[in-house]
DNA sequence: GTAGCCTTGAGG
DNA sequence: CCTCAAGGCTAC
């Protein structure tokens, strides 16, 4: 609270802006049925016929929907008569059933969309994000309809000739993982540059404009700050001798992912402020007696939530929020940024085995004496091995933030809207990003608002188990960890 | 086996 | 009541 409360020099709230298409107009337009529009001009991401609706976890034409349900309930397998690399059309479909279905897989289709029970009509879980897609395809073809595009700002990219000192902000260039992380970064760019094997039916093959602030309902002076503030630091700018410069009609990061990314602290940078931090607590505590497992965990935590804090507090939007909605956010979703902290810092840097905290404190399954809190790890490391699999990068965590930031569900929001409006940019910011990295079309970025839940679950198992032991007085007190346990609580 | 059309039923 | 994504039916 005092976090907040110190640095509450807030200059205005957040302006919103009259799009260049009004509000009055927008609504008028959705309530057309413009929905089937949007339908029919998507093509079958498999086949590329003419989809009649979402089937499975994703748009596709009517035969795809058939075939892939036929093959799921009827437990088909097929055997490829060539090398397993059949091209799939609405010619040849019929011909490799095999490649067809692979391929029906490949651009995620989900096999438990399929009912076990056979049961008729109904709706799924995969309702909600069919809805989130449906929302971005219309803006995203009424901004086609209206001509307007969002280009006002040069891209902001890493350069290729951005010096590693630029990119660490004062860390030791000589760090291996440092370098891994540069390279990683660069890697990250070029490939985006060539996205994986897209079917040439897909838009996102020919044409994809950078898409950050298309419904303008949030200035680009409030990007600004944190832009010209911890631009230069993170190794980005916007010299025209970037990588993009060759294609101006090429793919692009949507832009609003860069600015997610521009304010996330560099993994290394947050290490290196819990431990000095956690090595000064640690100092105090031994004077007493040796602190336990249990106990330097719950110190890690509560100085990763004051980074957590920090890292909320200079974020592009949620610094210009009300003090009031600032801190009903974090109280929110501090356990959920909390252990997201952790496991994109296994993600990232591959680390594997046992649980190994942002400091460097390796914490092992047998050590814990809790199966409650071993089980809590164990849920850990599974959505670890997730979202390893899925090779979830930077990008996707630094929106996965704000996703979980800005969340409108929480009771008694004053900007309400701003917050919702917000989340819809962060979800439409990385769909659109998981859309032209990933071959698999709507499929990533439903496995990723899955992780999500499983996160949002997992961390309240978490904070139940840490409040729990908090009230038997074994977590360390006076801290912010224990504040925002006692907060939570004492709403519910 | 395929694919177009029909029926169903939970959720908005 | 309407929508729409499931499963079912059936001519080919």
């Amino acid at each position: 609270m005092l976090l907040l409360r110190s640095h509450s020099t807030l200059s205005a709230s957040v302006k919103v802006v009259d799009s260049p298409i009004s509000s009055v107009w927008w609504c008028e337009f959705s309530r057309m049925e413009f929905r089937h529009f949007v339908h029919l001009e998507e093509h079958c991401p498999i086949c590329g016929d003419k989809v009649s609706g979402y089937h499975y976890g994703l748009l596709t034409c009517e035969s795809c929907k058939g075939f892939f349900k036929r093959t799921v309930q009827n437990n088909k397998t097929y055997i490829c008569a060539e090398n397993q690399a059949c091209s799939i059309d609405k010619t040849q479909r019929k011909r490799c059933p095999f490649c067809r279905f692979q391929k029906c897989l490949q651009v995620g289709m989900r096999l438990e969309a399929v009912r076990a029970d056979r049961m008729r009509g109904g709706r799924n879980k995969f309702g909600p994000i069919y809805k989130q897609d449906r929302a971005l395809k219309q803006r995203k073809a009424l901004i086609q309809a209206c001509g307007f595009r969002s280009e006002s700002r040069a891209p902001l990219i890493f350069s290729k000739s951005q010096r590693v000192s630029n990119f660490t902000g004062g860390l030791q260039p000589e760090s291996v993982l440092h370098s891994t992380l540069v390279t990683k970064a660069q890697n990250d760019c070029i490939s985006y540059l060539s996205p994986p094997l897209l079917p040439s039916s897909s838009p996102c093959a020919t044409k994809y404009q950078c898409f950050t602030f298309s419904n303008s309902t949030i200035t680009p002076e409030h990007t600004e700050n944190c832009t010209s503030s911890q631009g230069s630091a993170a190794g980005i700018h916007t010299d025209s001798d970037n990588l993009y410069s060759s294609s101006p009609q090429g793919p692009r990061m949507p832009q609003l992912v860069i600015e997610f990314l521009l304010c996330d602290l560099d993994q290394l940078q947050l290490q290196k402020k819990v431990t000095t931090s956690l090595q000064q607590e640690m100092a105090s505590w031994r004077k007493h007696r040796n602190p336990t497992t249990f106990t330097l965990m719950c110190l890690m935590a509560d100085q990763m939530v004051v980074c957590i804090v920090e890292w909320a507090r200079t974020s592009i939007f949620f610094k210009h929020l009300k003090v009031c909605d600032q801190m009903k956010l974090l109280h929110n979703c501090w356990s959920e940024l909390l252990i997201l902290d952790i496991i994109s810092g296994h993600v990232l840097y591959n680390r594997e085995g046992s649980l190994l905290l942002v400091t460097g404190l390796e914490v092992q399954l047998s050590d814990i004496a809790s199966p409650t809190l071993a089980n809590l790890l164990q849920s850990g490391q599974e959505l670890i091995e997730k979202l390893h699999t899925l090779k979830v990068d930077r990008q996707e965590f630094a929106c996965i933030k704000f996703l979980i930031l800005f969340n409108p569900d929480v009771k008694e929001l004053e900007e309400h809207q701003l917050i919702e409006s917000v989340q819809e940019q962060a979800e439409g910011a990385l769909l659109e990003y998981t859309l032209c990295t990933s071959s698999q079309h709507l499929g990533r970025f439903t496995n990723l608002l899955l992780c999500l839940s499983e996160l949002r679950a997992l961390s309240i198992l978490a904070e139940d188990y840490l409040y729990c032991r908090h009230l038997i007085g074994e977590v360390p007190c006076n801290n912010l960890l224990t504040e925002m346990l006692r907060v939570r609580h004492s709403l519910a």
